[in-house]
DNA sequence: GATGAATGAGTGTTCATTCAT
DNA sequence: CATGAATGAACACTCATTCAT
């Protein structure tokens, strides 16, 4: 069991210090080397725990689908409706913000490495618009939200997310950067709620 | 001018083959060896052209940079709200699809390389966020838009798209590649200048 | 300790082969690939134990340069002065001999590389001629020696030592390559103790 | 007539631009677009008159061969000795000056290309002490300068002369290249007239 | 003759991976 | 288990030389 225990730790610290690489250099800069080194093991020590370097990135690409699939399960049909999405999306923002450098890690690859992508977007993406859709129907069956595609919606509302997400990271000079995350929330359930267009009659922020 | 728009000539076949290589493979994996093979010609040739491979790369973003100059240029106040908005998310969703190699080539190597990372977020994101600002303030003047915050709103809505684009590029089994581009418009004009709330009192569609 | 010594080992073996390698080829037609083949091991394997091909030569300068220095130090005031200037005559001409291949290899570099050429003067002729002036001007003082400028006359002699063992090594046709090393010593000596003017008067030579 | 002036007009400043070239960057370092670019001719015109890079080279030794012969010519049996030696030191410290250039472009190739290497001690080292020799001879042979072995004495002297000449030209900073070439001349004729030991009953200066 | 764009063989260097210790 | 020295295939880049214009 200790024994076990062990590999684990030897495991998670290898990839620990992979993600760390990853995330500054990219998978292709990224050398063993310097991942043992940070590890503070022996290049070949890496060997013993993944067949090659890919496995790394593919054992992280697993983490972060593990990661997600926890972050998935925050059903809370007893709030309002406004107060769930602010939820989801101070949730989503987190865990934008906690994985940056497993993202980082795996967007230099993803775009190529022909299984990540099909991992990436079967594994991540897809359930998490699958899980918002069936969680969104709910509100719609009790006409707390009006009739949609969830397939178009929710990958925009992720998308939304995900971009202001890179913006805050990797521009931090940029306006988007400059609002606390409560101003952001309340600003983005706004967008997805009411939308942009005026409403003279109803004030809406009042309600 | 005949020796100059040859060599301008040159010039574009390598920077294509390029961008097929490096959508393909990434910019790390592309050899320069293929690159010349695809643009049918000596890989000593390419140096005569440009300084090294990143150069390409560099070129590729300056290329991107121009094409996405060119489409921000679009104002049309005198549609009514929906249908403009309609046109701008037709627009994007096409500039997408039609720089999406030149997006893949250089979505690799975006998150490591610091001088594409600043020109990237410099001469693209932040333009378009900035003059989709301008334009959209003018409609809250003339109270056809409600005020909101531009640095927030802007980049939800082109994060949206870069993801269902995305989408439907990389994963055409989604639900989200199913719709056609026309209904696609409609969902997401509906999210933004609605929003999700149902409205019972109100025929939001009704116009 | 056996570790550091094998360290050592490679690190010789390695920078003997490159001498072979420079002094047959000259510095820019060396290939690591040959320098690594004639060590008898791969060529990546020279890059563990130096940065690149330029630190080699540089080592080797620096091999030289220790060399040259440790036989600097032969001082010896009880010999008269003819048998002195035999004596180290002999040794220069021992010298250039033994480090043939050494200075083969960095006489094609040192023209054009500013540090090399720096420290090869700075290093090596600029010591020998202090040095020497050093010890002459001992000689001087004793009156065993006219007064005469050692900032010519060393160079002097040096630049003759240089020039008959290049002679001798690389024309070995040549008449000075005929006279054996006792002979050309004793005619470098009787030339540079007494010089080329008939002295009827005096039979210098029988002393 | 014209033509072939023309041609020969070509061919020299082609020449006259590689020994700029060689010299600054030496043969191997030197290439074929920057010798074309100092001449003002495109590369591939140095094609037309040279079979290709070495043969440029060649053509160098080739010249300083021809130069050297010119200046071995200077035979002047109505001096006296040490006027003569003067004489011949002047000009040989004036050759090297002069030729600065050339020498240093083939002192890099000179120990590694074997024919360069042949041509150079049988065309121009060789010959200057076989010259010298007969000169001296007579000399000798009217008693005003004693016997010697003119295949040592010879090189020792134009060893000499390069290595201060090399150190004057490439070490300004050094004490040899402070003095006057007035005192440098004067200095070396002392020495190799009279030598270094101490004659106090002769005041040789005076003589 | 003159050009200079094109060539492609050859180089230094990197780094994932192996394996004897 | 752990090491880290050694490997060698692969790559970006250079440049002498050619040849169509």
């Amino acid at each position: 069991m200790t024994e076990l225990q062990e590999a684990r730790d030897r495991r998670e610290q290898i990839l620990q210090a992979a993600v760390a690489v990853f995330a500054e250099r990219g998978y292709q800069r990224a050398t063993v080397k310097e991942i043992a080194a940070r590890a503070g093991i022996a290049p070949g020590t890496i060997y013993l725990y993944f067949r090659n370097k890919r496995e790394l990135l593919l054992a992280l690409a697993d983490a972060l689908i593990r990661r997600a699939a926890d972050a998935l399960l925050t059903f809370r049909s007893d709030l309002d409706v406004k107060s769930h999405l602010a939820l989801i999306l101070h949730d989503r923002l987190r865990f934008v913000r906690e994985n940056q450098g497993l993202l980082r890690a795996l967007a230099t690859e993803i775009w190529t490495d022909r299984e990540l992508t099909a991992q990436f977007f079967e594994q991540i993406i897809l359930p998490v618009i699958g899980t918002g859709s069936i969680y969104t129907q709910e509100r719609v069956a009790r006409s707390e939200l009006r009739p949609f595609r969830a397939e178009v919606v929710l990958p925009a509302v992720v998308g939304g997310i995900l971009l202001i997400s890179v913006l805050r990271l990797m521009a931090p000079d940029s306006p988007a950067a400059a609002l606390s995350e409560e101003e952001l929330v309340e600003e983005l359930a706004r967008l997805y709620l009411h939308g942009l267009c005026s409403h003279p009659e109803e004030e809406w922020d009042a309600r």
